[in-house]
DNA sequence: TATAGGATTGACGTAAACGTAAAAGGTGCG
DNA sequence: CGCACCTTTTACGTTTACGTCAATCCTATA
């Protein structure tokens, strides 16, 4: 009747009316084990991404919602907005093969790999300038600091 | 008395007291000059940016403003916040040598650089992990679509 | 029973850089 | 004269993903 697997977070004494083998687990946990904030899991469940059980109005995350969060944050981590990501996971079906959301997520993978290429060029193009740009400041420094110099070598 | 050179906008018919050579423009020439909008001007002043001198209540913009209108486009490229380049910029000082705004402005551009090789580290992660994700959604599909082949392989 | 430790909802705050009306004034041209 | 066009200021709206209180509740433990 553990919340959680031994060995794992003793602060728990609850008795949640758990018939199965399901293992439950509540915000404080779950935050902990995916590293994201209460607040977090708490916007995912408004924004309709997550929905675990309530024991009263206390938060049950299962396995289930375990692997909603890990596409969550494997979306996130790509650069998905949490729109894109609920729009794909609604389409999730689990008595169909999911065709459907199987090419919205690569169509939309695509486009997304298409943004991240764009935003790596973006970024190489800003190192490049910046580099630059630090190379002129770092040679009018040189010429305040060392003015003989300069003017010797002129 | 030209606002602008010959052969660019022959819409402004202003007298404007330019008692020297000085080539003043107003904001829309500004805007289109540089590729920015009105609002952006207005914002950019309104941050302290900017420093137009007016005619009434009308903006004039001299090649002073267009130096620092470049100067924030630079910086905005390469990632710098309005609130860095102004930091920077407040530091400047036309009688002296400055070495307390180049040195700023390179310490700000090695943490901006650092910043961006880790965006960059940070896209490359993502486009590696999309490019996984693809794979896998990929092979489902095919997997979906060619059950028989899958079978038969079996 | 007091206290510390979770948990709850609600709601405003934050960051950045403008967008977008709204309402009004000035101007040259036909 | 009136329209078209440019300009002005003021000020709320947008986007995204939460942070940060605030007030309250429940519970196990010493």
């Amino acid at each position: 009747m553990k919340l959680v697997s031994p060995g794992e977070a003793a602060a728990n004494t609850n008795d949640i009316p758990a018939e199965a083998g399901e293992e439950f687990v509540r915000i404080g946990e779950m935050a902990k084990k995916y590293g994201v904030t209460l607040r977090t899991l708490r916007f995912y469940e408004d924004k309709g991404l997550l929905n675990p059980h309530r024991d009263g109005s206390t938060r049950l995350y299962t396995r289930r919602d375990k692997a909603r969060l890990k596409l969550i944050l494997l979306g996130r981590k790509v650069g998905f907005s949490l729109r894109d990501v609920k729009q794909m996971m609604d389409l999730y079906d689990p008595t169909g093969t999911n065709t459907k959301q199987l090419r919205l997520a690569l169509d939309k993978s695509e486009n997304q790999l298409a943004r991240l290429q764009k935003q790596r060029a973006l970024i190489d193009d800003a190192i490049g300038e910046l580099s630059n740009s630090m190379s002129v400041v770092r040679q009018m420094l040189v010429e305040r600091t060392a003015p003989a110099q300069a003017s010797a070598a002129g």
